[in-house]
DNA sequence: ATGGGATATGTCGGATCTGACATAAGCTCA
DNA sequence: TGAGCTTATGTCAGATCCGACATATCCCAT
């Protein structure tokens, strides 16, 4: 019975079903690279509403403002984990985020979550 | 006048204001560790109601057993970003993956986001 | 019990990311 | 103009992460 299921999900091979379930590895990709850029909007307009700069904000996260930069440009070489922790520190909720990267980035205000 | 405000603010010193509105290094990487665990027990979940082992999942991912099982079980050698891209791949929506990382996991059903 | 599939844990070389530094380019104000 | 502040870009050594492999543990069916 509870091999039922995935026998026959087995059977159907790479993809399953004629509905496509899993995204192609590089539409994978591109989503993710939106989330991150989202994220680094989401960075700027923190610390631009908190009146930082980027080397005083590079203080705080125990960074170079160089790597700052490179957030809030979405240069490839940052992680989402370092994107993240750095909107966390600046007080960024949970909820924050998860606006962020749903991708719901700009609220009526043209504010980015 | 755009300054005023800053120049304020950078009078303050290290914490602006009296409500905390940075956190602190340790609470910033407590909530995202809490993240990161989210998006594991996602990624179990949804490898698991899709019927495939982790090494057919590996598969798909162009990755291995051991690194999937480290995924599952919140290894911290595990990234956010492979968290991210290992659940788009298996189709999870930009939403799925906001509702999971703001903490509202579990639903009505015991599922995972 | 035991054999086999599934999952967990440890390790390692190579790949990627990070902070730091240097330097360039843009802005604003005197 | 140019001094001073801010942001962008390139580079690099060291830190961290990744896939892979080996091995251990767990869980069922037999």
């Amino acid at each position: 019975m509870r091999k039922s299921r995935r026998e026959r999900l087995e059977r159907e091979g790479w993809v399953v079903g004629s509905v496509k379930e899993f995204l192609g590895l590089s539409e994978a990709d591109a989503v993710l690279i939106e989330m991150k850029l989202s994220l680094s909007r989401s960075l700027r307009e923190r610390r631009r509403r908190y009146g930082l700069s980027q080397i005083e904000l590079a203080r705080r996260l125990h960074s170079s403002q160089s790597r700052v930069a490179k957030m809030e440009t979405g240069d490839p070489s940052v992680s989402m984990d370092l994107l993240v922790s750095s909107l966390l520190l600046l007080g960024a909720t949970s909820s924050d985020l998860a606006k962020s990267i749903r991708g719901e980035g700009r609220n009526k205000n043209g504010r980015a979550a």
